[in-house]
DNA sequence: CTGAAAGCGCTTACAG
DNA sequence: CTGAAAGCGCTTACAG
């Protein structure tokens, strides 16, 4: 019943605390054989470390985050995540501190951030990766002086890195195309919405969608690029709609669904059926007009704040997490979209 | 950027640790002046209590928890999310003792448990109610002794307790109308199967249900009783089945949906649309042979942890949550359920 | 390689 | 009504 304490152990093998905490920390300056000794006795006795009694000790940790200050709406969802983990956190003695970057697009800032934080004396790093960047070599030395780095968002292959957190792409795309299964008429053709082909999660979206799609019922699907940009997505729904008179519906997988819906809404189009990606307080309108039937939500709270956690673990716990952490896709409709803003806690 | 702690206060306002200790936790035996120019101190330096040094030194928190060992594949999942979060809290000096009761209906059996809790001096509760049972005067000996009392699952109306932490059965309701909208056929009748129209929660979801169906293209909707026995279920389906020849669909919005589906499955039924409630191992077949287009999720694993995170709330932190904590329902579909069950880390 | 002491920020008796 | 001391379970210098 009672907790086993370190004390407990000094006592039990007749060695100081000092002693023991080296040899449960894997500290040097130890015979081999002691510390085998108290590790078998720890296991024993069912000793368990008390992180709250640790954290009250031991020196403050601190988590460089790296974000753009753009494109808002989906990165201050990541914030929030980590910012309501951190908060949880900070009683264990955990700090974050938050380097932003002014574009999606320059790789460079992100890069001198990631050195920043190496002489800034972060523990570990929390990076949101953009496109077009090669972190290869920062990533590298972070490596090589032992700070781990959290991909979040999306990731980055083959580098050093401790993990990556991100939404199940795959999965993402074959929900959604379930569901337009259901949302549209038998036959008619359908249109996805991405990016850019050349990125992994938006290749990833695809390939669920169309995968999916061999066992629904509406017709042939095909793959427009908008590079998340809004004013190329709304031209895009403009020559679509205006093209194909029968079009079922649109996927929009990646940014932009506000511009295909604006359009839709102007144009008085009712009968092209929208599923978007993520639930954004500019939808709420357009879900109320019946504008769009679904939307695939990727959890961005989640992802913030289980790649803190893995930072946690990671550093006070030593637990390493598998490479990457899947967040699953949910799909919301019109009935229970407004709980998301609550559970959400942002303005 | 240094934290402010109680030696900071005491020496600012030159009294001692026990003067501010009692103060900030409004303890007795303090003149008013002190205790006012302690706490307008402690606001103006910005002071926060370490909860993390004060577990460390208080007594143990004990939670009874009085959860029936029947219908487990409802209750297990209550229980990990009790446990998970136990788990989480556990550094923080937090226990929870199980008073386990043997039957959903008898009501005698969980009253002797609370009355238990107060024997074994637990310091908070969390009440899963059973129908039938006639708490009030038990809830109000708790609230006398001050033990606070979370109702989780399900509700016991007008009675003393903390609050009640369950899903929103209206919205569980509108939502499963929603989705009954998109597969099923226009015109065609749906039934909708719940244990009791008596228990407030399965008739919050039948009235969302109907509310929500006024907007939907099917036709007439039928409610029937189960009474959470199977093998009603299993007959009351036959029977519909027969005597409606074009059923378009029926909603489980209670327990029971497995034999439903056992019964279409063996007959081979393949047009009648299927909405069920919670998402459990032994449908996975019947997803898979697209018995059951969606499930309705309860999120009992949330609802279990803040069921705890709530207790801890108003120990340790003195804050009190509204009176209802509304879990939300969410709409799991064939592509994304099986991360469900990962997520629930129930075997 | 090992040990004794101080300290993290609180609470809890107990003494005055 | 107020204060001084011990202790919760760890870690971190520092001394030997």
């Amino acid at each position: 019943m009672k907790r086993v304490t370190v004390k407990d152990l000094a006592k039990e093998l007749d060695v100081s605390l000092g002693t023991i905490n080296k040899a449960l920390n894997n500290k040097p300056g130890l015979s081999d054989e002691t510390r085998k000794r108290i590790l078998k006795a720890a296991d024993n006795l069912g000793y368990k470390v008390n992180r709250v009694a640790q954290s009250l000790a031991r020196s403050t940790i601190r988590v460089g985050i790296i974000i753009p200050d753009v494109w808002l709406e989906y990165y201050t969802y990541l914030k929030e995540g980590i910012n309501q983990e951190l908060d949880r956190l900070s009683d264990f003695n955990i700090q974050g501190k938050y380097y932003t970057v002014s574009s999606l697009h320059s790789g460079k800032e992100s890069i001198t951030a990631l050195n920043d934080c190496v002489r800034d004396g972060m523990d570990a790093v929390i990076l949101c990766p953009l496109y077009h960047a090669d972190y290869s070599s920062s990533l590298n030395d972070l490596y090589q002086k032992k700070i781990p780095v959290v991909v979040l968002g999306s990731d980055i292959r083959e580098a050093n890195k401790l993990c990556s957190v991100r939404v199940d792409a795959y999965k993402a795309g074959r929900l959604a195309a379930e569901f337009m299964g259901w949302i549209s008429a038998k036959e008619k053709p359908i249109a996805v919405f991405i990016g850019n082909k050349d990125f992994s999660d938006h290749k990833d979206k695809v390939d669920g969608f169309l995968d999916e799609s061999k066992k629904q019922p509406y017709g042939m699907v095909s793959i427009f690029e908008t590079h998340d940009d809004p004013e190329i997505a709304h031209f895009m729904t403009n020559k679509l709609v205006r093209e194909t008179s029968d079009l079922g519906g649109i996927y929009i997988a990646t940014g932009n669904s506000i511009s295909v819906c604006k359009y839709l809404s102007e144009n008085n189009i009712k009968n092209v059926r929208i599923i978007v990606t993520d639930v954004f307080k500019e939808m709420i309108g357009y879900v109320k007009q019946n504008i769009i039937q679904g939307m695939i939500f990727q959890d961005q709270i989640a992802q913030g704040g289980v790649a803190v956690r893995v930072i946690y673990d990671k550093l006070v716990r030593n637990i390493v997490e598998k490479e990457t952490i899947f967040i699953q896709p949910q799909i919301v409709l019109r009935n229970n979209f407004e709980g998301y803003f609550k559970y959400l806690k942002v303005e």
